[in-house]
DNA sequence: ACTCGAATGTTTACGATGCTCACATTACAT
DNA sequence: ATGTAATGTGAGCATCGTAAACATTCGAGT
């Protein structure tokens, strides 16, 4: 995908700003990321430990750009699920794709979200505006006559607490069908209480 | 509330064991928690850099004991806003009180929920089981025939996503009132959402 | 083709951190 | 009173983030 002349050790590098996520982003996947130092990176792209200064200004600016990269690669995998859900049921199935995103890559999630960041960085807010424009998408579809807006922002808030309760061990994560499971009885058990409730 | 002899410089300093959840609750709130180090702990608790770990393991033990009284500390707060609510109109102030607490205290927050931490520490564990039952108290009252467990995870998960959401900037979160319209208009939405919803 | 500035990497260095170990001091149980 | 366990100190190690001065290479303009 990036050219590069593979093994001939050039005092250049060739991509390194792109070289640099690639290698935090395997730091974070293989040892969590208390793993993620700017000089592991430096290491492992194979420079000097002030090399990456070049390209990123600091350590959270490589983790924005990490998180940046996750962003849309929870975007993928929510389409995954389904591109253009238009029933509770198929918005259920995103729902599980999202918390099992969660589940599946920890510490990514957790710099996606966990950490306070730069609000500031032009790609993640791009790339969250792109996970909040397909949400609110499926609200419209699934729910036309309701707040968009607000529900919206509801339905991200569940799926979102829903996958941060199980990555904090609240609710038990072992079984992964078991989480698919307890998300949709979670989001059934919402869509049916209004009628049960004492207003 | 803890005895000790104030002023005298004495070798052996009392209660650093309780001094040192306070200096970090301290510097947690005052710097946030990039500012939490065990060493500026121990130099707050006027005490040597390896004191500490007479009372703690590592850095995470101390987090770990931090976090367990932001969980009471919640406990109270939402305890506050309403005892024991059995009206989703209860409920939804107890919601809000949820989210301002997550606001006004974010970096407590966050090493309460979006660390990777001892899942094992005592401490944590009872401490979150009183707002697991507290919540599902709630539930019982205010949607006596709805699946307790199901609804309770989700409202728990609701609420926790909003004040996630806010605290990452995805909502908007500079004024306090506005915050608290959008919690209640939020959970209102969804309220109101199963009747709209093709299923 | 040549030159020279801009981009990109390297080296070295500083201060801070988490944590360990050997040692000092104190409290308490006998 | 005495000795052992609890608690605090000091020095030290590896790592980290980051800055500054220097080296190498790329590429644009002649």
């Amino acid at each position: 995908m990036y050219a590069m002349p593979a093994s001939k050790t050039t005092y250049h590098h060739g991509d390194l700003r792109a070289a640099c996520v690639s290698a935090a982003m395997e730091l974070l996947e293989e040892s969590g990321e208390t793993a993620l130092s700017l000089r592991a990176v430096a290491r492992r792209a194979g420079v000097s430990p002030a090399a990456p200064y070049r390209h990123y200004a600091d350590r959270e600016a490589l983790v924005s750009a990490v998180a940046a990269v996750g962003y849309r690669e929870l975007a993928e995998r929510l389409a995954a699920a389904h591109p253009s859900p238009s029933t509770t049921e198929q918005l259920t199935s995103v729902a599980v794709a999202y918390v099992q995103f969660a589940l599946e890559r920890p510490a990514l999630f957790r710099m996606m979200f966990g950490e306070p960041c730069d609000r500031d960085n032009d790609e993640r807010i791009a790339a969250t505006a792109a996970v909040t424009l397909y949400l609110r998408e499926i609200v419209v579809r699934t729910f036309p006559q309701a707040d968009t807006e607000a529900l919206a922002t509801a339905i991200w808030a569940l799926v979102h607490g829903l996958a941060f309760l199980h990555l904090e061990g609240k609710l038990d994560s072992s079984d992964p069908s078991a989480v698919a499971n307890r998300v949709t009885a979670t989001i059934q058990a919402l869509m049916t209480a209004t009628s049960l409730a004492k207003l």
